[in-house]
DNA sequence: AAAATAACACTTTTTCCCACTTTTTAAGCA
DNA sequence: TGCTTAAAAAGTGGGAAAAAGTGTTATTTT
């Protein structure tokens, strides 16, 4: 399994590109290196899945029972702003502009890994949060995240 | 099989028509690229299913026990809107009349993935129904609906 | 030297508009 | 009434201009 480790910033071109940090490129999987889906993050962020990581997802949805009116609410939802990306012949990836707007992305954005994914902020919406967050609550939490899981 | 990604806007002309967003384009099958069959969706919004994508559905219902009242019942309800369309020499696509009035369409409209086949929603329609949703009622909704896949 | 950024040219896609054909509707008339 | 014709509406096709996206090269930064 692909996992990725770090934080590394980049900039946005006029057009919404990003070119993916050297740090994160020598992350990718071998083999496809170039593929990937962006979609909403459940908070105001991006996800970037190489394709790797997003196919068994995909496949789970695409599973479910149109029939029910839950699944087409979550689905409708969830694959609404799923893109397919490529990088181009300079390794740069192009934001749709829908999830720009998601992000509230600008200019500046800062990437950081989420295990198999890559997590896309807006540098300011990223520092506040650091900023909101004291060593104590994150030991706090820390402590809470990770005793629910041994349970 | 088939699998759509992502949400596109287009914009119907004075006549109905409109043109499927390239991103679309894309992802559709080489083989049969402009035969598709539309339907009422569930919700307030309509179904566009490229024709390989319909095939094992009309199959599914055609296999229903006629005897059964419900059966009936439902196929009629299900059929009365579906039509075959076919993409003109512009790739553009006409939406019969009594199917616009179903979904609401005005003249901004938004093409969603539900996988293998495609919703078209009115514009602003589609909007409130994403205003309705917190995040945390998304990540409630996808608790509940990829809990149950996996019972 | 490698990576990141900026600038530019080029291609594709989209939008908008107009002209033409076919179908439908309405109207006139024997 | 039933036929014919005119008018209107609906549908189709295509092209030009604008916008969006892509690729390349050069320059700057680290």
């Amino acid at each position: 399994m692909i996992g990725f480790l770090g934080e590394y910033e980049a900039t946005l071109d006029a057009k919404g590109r990003f070119l993916l940090p050297a740090g994160f490129k020598k992350q990718l999987p071998a083999n496809n290196p170039t593929h990937f889906v962006i979609n909403r993050g459940f908070e105001k962020c991006l996800t970037l899945y190489p394709i790797q990581s997003w196919e068994p997802i995909f496949s789970e949805i695409s599973k479910l029972n149109d029939f029910d009116p839950k699944v087409r609410e979550f689905r409708r939802y969830f694959l609404n702003g799923a893109t397919y990306m490529e990088s181009d012949s300079a390794g740069r990836l192009l934001l749709p502009k829908n999830l720009m707007e998601h992000a509230g992305l600008d200019k500046d954005i800062v990437l950081v890994s989420a295990v198999n994914k890559i997590e896309i902020w807006d540098k300011n919406k990223y520092q506040k949060f650091f900023e909101t967050f004291t060593p104590e609550s994150f030991s706090d939490l820390a402590n809470e995240v990770m005793n629910n899981e041994n349970k």
